[in-house]
DNA sequence: TTTCTAACA
DNA sequence: TGTTAGCA
């Protein structure tokens, strides 16, 4: 599929989606006409991409677990080097950190909501 | 019409 | 990330 349709997909601008290759993110196919070709695949990918994004890893880190997580289109995942699964490990505990953080707001949150709503 | 690259009041 | 210019 070209840009536009996996933008539609996953509701990710057109814009980003380039970026996202200029990181080493995703490396669509090219056509005759130089148009990006995207696999099916990529629509999950994708949206892989803008999760960990969201949870505020960089493109940089996510360049290397990536291959790791992509089960659809795993190629190959064997080297897994001491390096690697230490940042993985790393990772994984600012992700738990996240988790804590969120979880606390969101406690917080439900209980000023409480609080309004009993006296009101 | 859609996509491409490059660049920035 | 947005947006725009000038092509193909």
């Amino acid at each position: 599929m070209r840009i536009g349709e996996l933008s539609r997909r996953t509701d990710t601008p057109t814009r980003l989606l380039r970026y996202y290759e200029e990181q080493g993110l995703i490396t669509p196919a090219r056509r005759d006409n130089g148009y990006r070709d995207y696999g099916e695949c990529l629509v999950d990918r994708v949206q892989q991409i803008r999760g960990l994004l969201d949870v505020g890893l960089p493109t940089r880190v996510i360049r290397q677990i990536l291959p790791f997580l992509d089960r659809p289109c795993t190629i190959l995942f064997s080297d897994a080097t001491p390096e690697l699964l230490a940042l993985l490990e790393r990772e994984r505990d600012r992700m738990d950190e996240r988790i804590a953080c969120l979880a606390r707001n969101r406690d917080a949150i439900t209980a000023y909501l409480e609080a309004v709503r009993a006296e009101g």
